[in-house]
DNA sequence: CTGGCGAGAGTGAACGCTCATTCACTCCAT
DNA sequence: ATGGAGTGAATGAGCGTTCACTCTCGCCAG
């Protein structure tokens, strides 16, 4: 627990090609067993090499997890950079919002439950899931500010909460599992897009000198 | 996994004091340690008794899981049927969902995160938390129906999606893990507790034969 | 009153297994 | 020949599960 190799922690640290397709191979593996769940060697065998050697590019399940939330961050902000180049960046994050949500049926939803999960009792991996969080409450705010025209501090004070709260919409459709049947999931989707409309609009309506 | 114990999976089956207390006592192990994460040694240990006495009560992780499940439901079954006993059943459904969703806060959240985790990979868990969730959602429709006036049916395929959605809502809280203080707790409740509404009013600005 | 008996609660060492982690080793391109 | 990539057997800790055992009652025959 004293991780002496930990100090590559550097947030730009470029996540080299090879650790990337191992991660794309191992994913699976994760989402069927769980963290706790996924053994090393049945990791390494996703992987398609010896436990020896995966342990060259992930020392702990914990790194590889870090190494995750990193790489899905990594895209999310690219989400939010082309949203703020939008001309319109109201109706450009409503559809990244729109599209996100419908999007996140698929299995990352279970993997996302097991990272948050994991998050619970294990304090390194909160961190970083901490750090991913706040990080797109950061993207969010500065969107509202932008759509607003508010200063950061002032759109800090009126919607923190409304980012927080359209964080949490995404969330709960990732991690909803698959019902039985009991309502159709594209339903769900359209009513959870209506909801974060709501919080949008909320925001919209009290733009600056208006 | 033959499970010839399972026979007595008779859903009113009274759950035995003694049971109860030993679910009260491993409760905390569970949330600190996980599904996976908690051993039965450690388990034993927290209900104050050695292993293989413990074994005489559960026979299985999954089957303390089910227990506590269980337990849950017929809280909420009550919690329904005191609804339904109200002179005004929206009003009752409405305050009912607001104290659910406001008392979310606490590490119930956490166990409920694990809880779906682990039933992302154990069938047997899955089970037995679609059967409470279709549970919970029978109860709601029931509710709708009495409020609206519609029949059963019509109730199903106007609701089914409201009900799915509020369902989705108090979950969305309870897996919430306390984030380092990017909003305040209760600024996000209140949020929540007015999305929620904006649901009921959908269902109550429905009333057969307006 | 008493002695014995059986049932239920409780014990913890022991079994076979899987896990995370290490390490002496081999390849092979440079 | 050097060093980075890759191997897989070995180690020891911890796991779930079992089982032979003890302890403590209440009960009834004598």
């Amino acid at each position: 627990m004293t991780d002496p190799f930990d100090q590559p922690d550097q947030p730009d640290d470029p996540l080299r090609p090879r650790e990337a397709e191992i991660l794309g191979r191992i994913r699976d593996t994760f989402v069927e067993k769980g963290f706790d769940g996924a053994s090393m060697q049945q990791l390494a065998r996703a992987a398609g090499m010896s436990v020896g050697n995966f342990y060259r590019y992930f020392p702990s399940k914990a790194a590889m997890v870090k190494a995750m939330i990193r790489r899905d961050l990594r895209e999310v902000e690219e989400k939010f950079a082309e949203v703020l180049r939008a001309p319109d960046p109201l109706v450009a994050l409503r559809c990244g919002l729109h599209s996100r949500i419908a999007e996140e049926g698929c299995d990352d939803g279970t993997l996302w439950a097991e990272i948050n999960a994991a998050a619970a009792r294990k304090p390194e991996l909160a961190a970083v899931v901490d750090g991913m969080e706040c990080c797109v409450f950061g993207h969010l705010l500065t969107t509202f500010a932008r759509i607003t025209g508010f200063g950061p501090e002032e759109t800090a004070r009126r919607f923190t909460t409304h980012a927080a709260v359209a964080v949490m919409l995404v969330n709960a459709v990732a991690l909803q599992r698959k019902t039985g049947g009991a309502a159709p999931q594209d339903e769900i989707v359209r009513m959870i897009q209506r909801l974060t409309d709501v919080l949008l609009d909320e925001v919209a309506s009290a733009r600056a000198g208006e």
